[in-house]
DNA sequence: TCAACATACCTCGGTTTTTTATGTATACTG
DNA sequence: CAGTATACATAAAAAACCGAGGTATGTTGA
């Protein structure tokens, strides 16, 4: 059981301020979430495989000098877009649960 | 990839305004959830014998006249505790996503 | 009348996902 | 010099999901 976040979203969101490579956007995700989400390994690669095979990043090999390459992401318009409709799924996601967890629970008003 | 609930929490809160058997509970998550979400059978039904068993919901099975019988559940002392737990965890992970989805966004206000 | 839908419970099994472990390689730190 | 951090990647085992099926009754509408 549990609650499970689309990884997919949370790399394109982190790619939308900028380029990045693979070990440095499960940091991102770590610190932006304050500790909250931690993403493995064995599941953050293939995401950034299937996103790279759909389109919605573009990747580049970055030489190091002597350290190994560093494989750099970066977001397409395709990712741009596939990440406005995550957001709305996001949106409408959590105002989903959101009532049925408020069930009995006084109002509550958000402001945006 | 996708969001997904916990409908264990989604069960306990729909039980904790009253007793309700599985298939209203279904209609009830579904309705109060503005059609967001919905509950296949294949899951709710198993969901409720392990929430039973871990004795957060108890059971019992209604007569209906000449109907088939219902099992209407409630929710326990423990199934309260487990409850706001989740809810607590709801709580945190909205907050852990939202901020990564808002990555580059401008600050967002929530008054409640 | 009689098919279709709603109520109401439940299980099974193929597919998909997740997790955990393993693998390679370098650099820094105590 | 062992341990941690960087940095990529896969693969097998374990877990979860979804859709389909099964049983049974009552109501509704063409």
């Amino acid at each position: 059981m549990g609650f499970r976040e689309d990884l997919e979203a949370l790399v394109l969101s982190c790619l939308s301020t900028g380029p990045a490579h693979g070990y440095e956007l499960s940091k991102r995700i770590r610190v932006l979430s304050d500790e909250v989400l931690s993403v493995a390994e064995g599941k953050l690669y293939p995401t950034l495989h299937s996103l790279e095979a759909d389109g919605d990043i573009s990747a580049e090999w970055v030489p190091q000098g002597n350290k190994p390459p560093r494989k750099v992401y970066e977001l397409t318009e395709s990712g741009r877009k596939t990440l406005q409709r995550k957001q709305s799924e996001w949106h409408a996601f959590t105002r989903g649960v959101g009532s049925v967890l408020q069930n009995g629970v006084k109002e509550m008003k958000v402001v945006i």
